[in-house]
RNA sequence: GACCCGUUCGUCUAGCGGUCUAGGACUCCGCCCUUUCACGGCGGCAACACGGGUUCGAGUCCCGUACGGGUCGCCA
């Protein structure tokens, strides 16, 4: 049998990094195996199924590169993928638990008799659970009164006016669309009885469950919209590379078993997963991993890939990226920044032509002995350099820290201030080159007098 | 409140009864490399929630407690 698994969001104007992941794992489990992996689009909402929305799931899923075989926008067998589009199927469903005596009216809304006997799910992840629906849903926990009240264990499956209820169309769709494995949030492991109870009524095939783990805030609260990396289209914009979003996603509630921090790619992904990797605690997001690994797939590119994603930042920030300084500049940020936004900061100085200087780095340079005869010293010999490339201009510092006994470190960082504004950047001879022998005597010599004279 | 799931360094995790004086990674700190900034290299701090069992032997199995998360909707 081939293996069928699927996304199924809803479209709220927003891709959570935990649908993402959830999106991951099924991408890579269908890989995996061979299998298929499906897109449906919960649009039952119209409020918010807008046709902006959608396009936030379905770009921030190809920007990741979480292709999907059947789906919006791709077509297949098992359409409609959208569920606004599927009334008909779920009136004939509806029909056959209808015909079985199944179902009865309740308020206008229509509701499902539940078995009273205990049902296990099988979890891949979690291992055997085993719920009686019937006394579990006999008693609800009422917030407001904040105690337990007796409550109607037959679960509502439609609406007075006409709709249905998540847990019945999920289990229609992914009937009729073939899964075979549901992969999603343990928050759904508590409704899997239910949607169990339905498949059996149906007289259907119950899928694999695996639940994996939650992804939860640093202090352990549930990731909302506005939590800090929640957003995926965040990541695009700070200059995270897809590849490391997926990386550090797969790392977070699964392992390989081994030490294996980086993945360089999906196929990489693909190779190592396997859902007896999956743990069984929650996690908790954090950042800073997720950037490290974003920093170790920025220094893994290939120059030309490099250029690529650092182009839009680079635009943004106003530099010309047909300017031929450009690659060699780009070799010169890629060990030094973290994700792609941080590359502009490092390649300004030499772009760009009025220079700002950094406050506390002038502070720390101006406050030494001599430093008025270092700069004008440093201006004369980068000045009446005539060969200006790396060695001769490292050779022109030198000579300069020379002509008046001193060492070259201590005019390293005199340099560095003045032609770049900052005590921080990139490896500096290179940055000197590439700004030019004009401009960076011209603006040693301005550094004296703005802070000097 | 009931039910369900979980609990190894601050964080992500390895560990599937003896090889654990518990390994790796991120973070933080120190040293080295670098007459600059980084990268890099080396080293350090730091964990089996607690209590009972089972066993010759438990981080690994069982039970309980505590704590955390989830579900209890005519949301998805």
């Amino acid at each position: 049998m081939t293996v069928r698994t699927r996304f199924a969001p809803s479209p709220t104007g927003f891709l959570h990094i935990g649908g993402a992941r959830t999106a991951l794992y099924n991408w890579l489990y269908a890989r995996k195996h061979g299998g298929q992996f499906i897109l449906r689009v919960e649009d039952t909402d119209a409020a918010r199924s807008t046709a902006e929305s959608q396009a936030i799931i379905l770009n921030g899923l190809r920007w990741l590169g979480l292709d999907w075989d059947e789906g919006p926008e791709v077509g297949g067998d098992h359409g409609p993928y959208y569920q606004s589009e599927r009334s008909a199927i779920y009136e004939s469903y509806l029909e056959k638990l209808q015909s079985a005596d199944l179902v009865y009216e309740d308020e206008g809304a229509l509701r499902f008799r539940v078995p009273d006997r205990d049902i296990v799910v099988k979890d891949v992840v979690c291992g055997d659970v085993s719920v009686n629906l019937k006394e579990q849903g006999s008693r609800r926990y009422d917030a407001e009164l904040k105690k337990e009240v007796d409550a109607n264990p037959d679960i509502v499956i439609r609406r007075p006016d006409g709709s249905f209820i998540f847990h019945f169309v999920n289990v229609v769709d992914d009937i009729e669309m073939g899964m075979t494995h549901v992969l999603r949030g343990e928050d759904h492991l508590s409704n899997t009885p239910k949607h169990m109870a339905l498949y059996e009524a149906f007289g259907a095939d119950v899928p694999t469950f695996a639940h994996i783990p939650l992804n939860l805030n640093p202090d352990g609260s549930k990731m909302s919209k506005r939590s800090e990396g929640a957003n995926i289209y965040d990541y695009i914009d700070q200059g995270f590379l897809p590849s490391a979003v997926n990386n550090y996603m797969a790392l977070l509630g699964w392992s390989s078993g081994g030490d294996r921090e980086i993945y360089q790619s999906l196929d990489e992904l693909v190779e190592d997963f396997d859902l007896s990797g999956v743990n069984k605690a929650n996690s908790k997001f954090d950042i800073k991993k997720c950037i490290w690994v974003n920093a170790e797939h920025i220094k893994a590119l290939d120059a030309p890939a490099f250029a690529e994603a650092s182009g839009p930042f680079l635009e943004k920030a106003g530099i010309d990226t047909s300017d031929a300084r450009v690659p060699a500049a780009l070799e010169l940020a890629r060990e030094r920044a973290e994700k792609l936004s941080e590359v502009p900061a490092v390649l300004l100085p030499i772009f760009q032509d009025d220079l700002e200087y950094d406050r506390d780095s002038v502070d720390k340079v101006v406050s030494k002995d001599g430093i008025a005869e270092v700069v004008s010293t440093l201006a004369d010999y980068l000045e009446k350099n005539d060969d200006w490339q790396g060695d001769a201009i490292k050779a022109s510092i030198k000579d300069a820290a020379a002509s008046i006994g001193a060492k070259m470190g201590a005019f390293m960082l005199p340099c560095r201030v003045a032609a770049t504004g900052s005590t921080a950047g990139a490896d500096l001879v290179p940055m000197l080159e590439m700004i030019g022998q004009e401009k960076a005597v011209a603006r040693v010599r301005a550094f004296a007098e703005q802070f000097l004279g």
